[in-house]
DNA sequence: ACGTATTTTCACGGAATTTTCACATACCAC
DNA sequence: GTGGTATGTGAAAATTCCGTGAAAATACGT
């Protein structure tokens, strides 16, 4: 949902994501935006931060206080590059900016990128990092082509690990995520949990590649490049 | 790195961007540039349009179907100023274009562009600064590229200290903010970590850059220019 | 009900980190 | 320079944290 007074950018705008298989629908003004986004909700907007009558981070903050809206992330069309860190700095809950003049790849890359971040829990697609594969669907990992067997919850927890890699979590993050029933298990137990993936998938476990520790902190999953 | 068949304009490119800064290798045909690119991956492509044996729009397509080169900019060289080739070169996936004969100042002013517009901190949150870049998701540090491992508490107050840059905290300002049990801590531990976080991030410890100790107060942050 | 696989807990020991301290050195005022 | 104070340095002590092995508890199929 593209909000740009400029006939020209929106038409840009809309045309090349398009272009890339996207819908998209344009308005010129805040108007009837939230409106139309409430009767049905796009996947991402994309706002011009100088509109005409109340400018784009008036309605950034409407779209944000509507419950139904607040979670669909937001893209900013800025001018300066010196109000981007203004956007993103500031409570306004902007997940993106895209300084004018951009190039068309730079738009659909950034769009993409905002998207990937939000569809997490839809996707469904098998995951690749280094040689391991992860399969959703089928429950299966793989390491180098052999497929090494897992428990549920040993696949829950790679799975949520390696959905973002180089990510840091808490243990008590972990359960949450992971540990379906939100009872009072104890945060080591998944260190247990990481013993039992480390052994299955690195190569050595004494020195993961893949499930790395933060000491301190917690665990992250990591692509070896 | 430069792919451009006259060996004029290719050596005029390279002149002017290394006199602001930038390292450069030229190529004069489209070869064993994707080979090369991948061992070590350049910050930006300068492709001529026209090129001997397969010509640029070839060579930045195949650009853009490798996956660890897609994310790389391109920017076109061509003799013909005509707005198709910018449309048809912009929707290749080229970042911008450059219609010769140029100008030595436009020539580094849109390579600067474009590298701006790429340099953002991939993930929101991270801080940059000089050449360290802080990586709060990931509980990373990075060292003009190379990530340098730092414990949990000394990355909580690099963290703290950079998000506050040219602020001057005491140390017992800074227990309060970066420690987290609100023990007695001597404020003289806040030294060590000082110490050791220059010791892995500032070219010499002895005169250090980014870590700054105010004398009679205490630390501050700066980004070095 | 029984045996098996999985989940969860726990205590221990080693290792990394945190914290402290004594001393060296740098800085400042005089 | 001299003295006094503040910060840097090296290393040791204290503490925390994580990996490990194994046992207890739970789920699960037969």
């Amino acid at each position: 949902m593209i909000v740009e007074d400029d006939p020209d950018i929106a038409r840009l705008v809309a045309h090349h994501l398009e272009a890339v298989g996207y819908e998209t629908r344009s308005f010129a003004s805040a108007y009837e935006v939230v409106g139309c986004a409430r009767n049905e909700p796009p996947a991402l907007f994309v706002l011009d931060i100088m509109l005409p009558g109340g400018d784009g981070l008036n309605l950034c903050r409407q779209i944000r206080r509507n419950s139904s809206l607040a979670v669909i992330p937001v893209i900013f069309l800025t001018a300066k590059a010196a109000e981007a860190d203004r956007i993103l700095g500031l409570e306004l809950g902007a997940d993106d900016y895209i300084a004018k003049p951009f190039s068309p790849r730079e738009l659909v890359a950034r769009v993409k990128a905002v998207l990937r971040r939000f569809e997490r829990p839809l996707s469904q697609g098998s995951i690749r990092a280094g040689d391991l594969e992860i399969d959703p669907v089928g429950m299966v990992v793989k390491v180098r082509g052999e497929s090494v067997s897992v428990t549920a919850t040993e696949f829950r927890l790679l799975e949520h690990l390696a959905r973002n890699p180089a990510r840091v979590f808490t243990r008590d993050k972990l359960l949450d995520a992971v540990w379906r029933d939100t009872s009072f298990v104890t945060p080591r137990s998944v260190d247990v949990y990481v013993r039992r993936l480390r052994e299955k998938i690195e190569r050595d476990p004494e020195y993961p590649e893949y499930l790395r520790t933060m000491r301190g902190v917690g665990y992250k999953f990591e692509a070896p490049r």
